[in-house]
DNA sequence: TTGTAAGCGTTATCAC
DNA sequence: GTGATAACGCTTACAA
């Protein structure tokens, strides 16, 4: 592989001076400029990314942690971070982890190890205090509140939207209310937001049979149908965690031939409208936006973006 | 920062022997490697990742180009590229094109300079042709039917399944059929696909009017219905581009009153089940998968993946 | 305007 | 088992 020393060499110049010419850069006569853009040329030659990389001691790379790659949630907010990242003249890198704490942690030494000037995690097993104490290495950013914990974030606000979404179920006159969540609610924040959304609308707590985890696809939708058509049979109203899981339910129902609980989506997704579902818009392609700049900036901040409940049109 | 030969100097070993032991190398005596684990232990010290990818000479990148990430398409391919990538221990860097032709340029010229092992085209504006010519700096691997350009592809097979797709609607009796495309037949494969099974099938071309193309979102999805509400009133079947497309389509002959023509879908997403609209699963997932591999072998091979026309249950 | 040389932090080869 | 030293290929003070 031709490198700048065979360009110097056979140019007749110095690597400087070379350097200077590929990187466009003043103070160098025209002349010199021509002589070694032909050797340029000629060789074939270009620098070599890493070792530049190495040299500025910077990758541009930020690497974003996915516990999976086939969710609206992490799909839309990828699509912000690529944008914003875009914009800023970053790369995206993909980082599978399944939720998976090892992973978290070999993504988190890939930080430490200056493999990316930044780490995004969309969402993440590890405690967050873990994450934190990796900030000395590296720019990390979460998407959830992260309550008390002094760690970048930006995510949705999500609190005021799931009241508002009780209300409207109240308003209907719901009375037997079901809810569906990706993970429990001991660890997940998301799934408090809507327990304690639940308790402040209707003034008791949520039954704990009332609330289905381990909702990701819409098979897990039928799952959670089947749950609650032989097992909670008089729910009259179901806050899912997505449209495409709304509709993954529906499906249980109409198998049974029975009629389904009002449904209200997540994500506004087309499967919701194309039912006339209310859903929840997160925004969360703002939020990976927002996500990304702190990620570069390196502020100590939080960004909240509020969600919106909206009726089918 | 703290390097290996900090290391080296403080333990009084050598640089080669640090190495050795981070390295987890043998040759190494246990009394030697403790002291050294010792001072690397003190020091909080971590290899370079750059400097490591430098001194092997490959970075364990695959770039992924993407003319836009909101697209089944595109989120399905990625889906299937990560996995066997993270399998192969390979990352994805997700690179956005919107079929600029300066920006495939950057990213063909980044292989060049080693940014990355591999490059996968999941579309592009670029000639195969040109695309070809850069092979001789790295793997490059699209996600089409390259016909004749003896470049590395894995694709769906889809004109068997546009003929499924026409036969079932002439068996139907549909008699003036309209298509959605993403790109205009002039320039996409795809296009010229479904066009081909529609002369195919019914032996005739079809007509220029009865393609509207420039759809790539349920929004399109609107525009095409209108469209084909006002110019083309008599159209009783449509192949689309996508289940949310037709979702959009269905929202303009709702919004008019007007009976939608009879429609299929692609892509096999949710919107469409919901509908129970016929479909076609083009089976992506599989397919970026196999780019994947292509890419890391560099073999010169296509792989072509069958797709499957389904009909709601 | 150009050149020298010291980084950047590893890995790999070969000698001892 | 261990160590010198040469790659890997570039950027950037600083000197001339």
């Amino acid at each position: 592989m031709t490198n700048i020393r065979d360009i110097a060499r056979l140019s007749g110049y110095s690597v400087s001076t070379v350097s200077r010419v590929i990187n466009r850069q003043n103070y160098v006569s025209e002349a010199t400029r021509t002589a070694i853009q032909k050797v340029v040329d000629e060789l074939d030659y270009v620098p070599n990314a890493v070792a530049r990389d190495l040299s500025r001691g910077r990758t541009q790379n930020v690497g974003v942690v996915l516990p999976h790659s086939d969710h609206p949630y992490f799909t839309q907010l990828v699509h912000g971070i690529m944008r914003a990242a875009f914009e800023a003249n970053y790369h995206v890198v993909l980082l599978p982890s399944k939720y998976d704490a090892a992973l978290e942690l070999q993504y988190l030494e890939d930080l430490r190890q200056k493999a990316y000037d930044a780490l995004i995690f969309t969402s993440h097993g590890l405690p967050l205090t873990e994450l934190n104490h990796y900030r000395r290495y590296g720019s990390i950013v979460v998407c959830e509140n992260p309550q008390r914990c002094p760690i970048p974030a930006a995510y949705a606000e999500r609190q005021a939207t799931y009241e508002a979404a009780f209300n409207h179920l109240k308003q209907r006159g719901a009375n037997h209310i079901g809810i569906l969540a990706s993970r429990d609610v001991a660890i997940s924040a998301t799934t408090q937001a809507m327990v304690q959304a639940y308790q402040t609308v209707f003034g008791q707590p949520l039954a704990a049979a009332a609330i289905f985890t381990g909702v990701a696809t819409p098979a897990d939708g039928d799952r959670a149908g089947q749950y609650f058509l032989t097992q909670i049979p008089t729910v009259d109203a179901v806050l899912t965690n997505g449209d495409d899981i709304a509709v993954g339910m529906l499906r249980a129902y109409r198998r049974a031939g029975v009629k389904p609980p009002y449904l209200i989506g997540q994500e506004h997704q087309l499967a919701g409208e194309a039912l006339n579902l209310p859903t929840i818009d997160h925004h969360f392609e703002e939020v990976g936006a927002r996500a990304f700049k702190l990620a570069i900036t390196g502020q100590t901040q939080n960004v909240a973006i509020p969600s919106e409940f909206l009726l089918p049109k």
